[in-house]
DNA sequence: GTCTATAGGCTGATAGAC
DNA sequence: GTCTATCAGCCTATAGAC
C-alpha cells in the first residue's frame, strides 16, 4: 500500500499548493484576479493540470471561502470564551472587525460577493437558536445575546436570534463600508466598533 | 443658431438614451452585465457610436452612480423634513433601507463595488460637519444627530459626526448583508431596521 | 500525470470607409 | 455621425499528444 499512499499524498500536496497559490492571489489582488492561468503560473504547471485537481474555478473559490470562514472562527474562538457577556460583546466586535480589516479580500469574497460562495459555507448552517449544526460563528452571537438576557441586559421576552442578527448587520456594516468607502468614513473601524457596541448595549450616550 | 441648437439637442438625446439603456441593464442584470455591446444593441446603434458620447464604460458607470445617488436623495428628502428627531430617525432608516432593497443593483454599484465609483460621487463631498458643499445625504444624518443632541437624546459633548457614521454603517450593514446573504438573515430588512433604530436610541430593551 | 494547442467565448476600444 | 471590421486582450475549459 506504500506506493498508492505516496501517490495519494502527492495528489493532496499539489491540491494544497493550488489552494495556497489561489489564496495568495485573492489576498493580493482580489477575487476578480483569480484566473486559472495565474494559478497555473504560480504553481508552475500548465492551466489544464489544475482541472485534474479541481472541477472548476468555482470549486477553488468555494474552498478559499471555507478556509477564510475557518480563519474567522479562529478569531472568534478565544473571545467567545470570555465569561462576562458585556466584555465578551466588546471583544467579539473587536475580533470580527479585526478579521475583516486584516483579511479584506477574503471578507469581500465571503460576505460581499456572489451569494453562491456564502451559501456554500452556510448552507448546512441555517440560522436558528436550536444549538444544532448551524453556523458556529452565528451561534457565538446568539449565545452572547442569551447570556446578556440571563444578566438582565436584554429583556426576557426579546428574541435573541433577532438581536443577534441586528448585531451581525451592524458589525458587517462597519467592515464592509470601511472596505468600500474608507475615504468617507473618517472614523477608524475600531473606533466605530467601540461606539457601536456601547450604543448597542445602552443607546446613545446622554448628558450625565 | 437654430441648426446647431437642434444638433446639440439631438446629441444630448442620444446621450440620454444611452444612459437609460445602461441603467436598465444594470437594474436587471447587475453591473457586471453592463457591456458596450449590450448597450449598443439596446439603443440599436453600433458599439463604436457609444464612444462618441462617452469616453469609456467607466464614464457611463459613473453617471449611473450619480443618478442613483440622486434617487437616494429623493428617498431621503421628504423624511429629512420631519421635525421630531426621534421620528425622523425612524423614517430615515426606513427610507434608506427601502431605497437599498428597491434599487438593489444600483445600491451594489454605489456602495458595494469598486470604490472609484463611490468616490466619483462623494469626492467633492468630504464628510465633515461644516455644512459646506459636502455630501447632502450624509448631512441629513449629521443634522439628525445634532437635533437629537439639542433634545438631550445625545450627550452635548458627543461627536455628531462620529455617531452619524455609526448610524450609516448600521443601516448599510442591514442593506448590504440582506442583498448578499438574504437566505441567512431570516429577519426582514424592515424589521432589522426598526430594531436597529430603537436600539440605537435606547440600547437593548430591558425587563420593565 | 502533464503537457501543448486550441476551441469558443467574452471584453473594451479604435482605424478607417462611407 | 455612424458604420464595419478588427485589434489585442482576456477568460474557462477540453481534446489529444506524449
Amino acid at each position: 500500500m506504500g506506493i498508492s499512499e505516496r501517490k495519494e499524498r502527492q495528489k493532496t500536496e499539489l491540491r494544497q499548493q493550488i489552494l495556497e497559490a489561489s489564496q495568495t492571489i485573492v489576498v493580493q489582488d482580489g477575487f476578480a484576479a483569480l484566473t486559472m492561468r495565474k494559478i497555473a503560473e504560480a504553481i508552475e504547471y500548465a492551466p489544464a493540470t489544475i482541472y485534474l485537481y479541481f472541477e472548476n474555478r468555482d470549486e477553488i473559490a468555494k474552498q478559499i471561502c471555507i478556509h477564510g470562514y475557518q480563519e474567522l472562527l479562529d478569531y472568534l474562538h478565544p473571545v467567545a470564551a470570555i465569561s462576562d457577556p458585556r466584555d465578551r460583546l466588546l471583544a467579539i466586535a473587536e475580533a470580527y472587525i479585526r478579521f475583516g480589516m486584516n483579511h479584506a479580500e477574503t471578507y469581500r469574497l465571503i460576505f460581499m460577493a456572489d451569494p453562491k460562495f456564502t451559501n456554500a459555507i452556510l448552507k448546512d448552517a441555517p440560522i436558528d437558536d436550536s444549538g444544532g449544526p448551524g453556523s458556529p460563528a452565528f451561534h457565538v452571537l446568539i449565545k452572547l445575546l442569551d447570556d446578556l438576557k440571563a444578566q438582565d441586559q436584554l429583556a426576557a421576552n426579546a428574541d435573541s436570534l433577532h438581536f443577534a442578527q441586528v448585531l451581525w448587520t451592524a458589525l458587517h456594516g462597519i467592515v464592509s463600508l470601511k472596505l468600500t468607502c474608507s475615504g468617507f468614513l473618517t472614523a477608524s473601524a475600531e473606533g466605530l466598533g467601540t461606539t457601536m457596541t456601547h450604543t448597542f448595549l445602552a443607546g446613545l450616550p446622554k448628558n450625565s
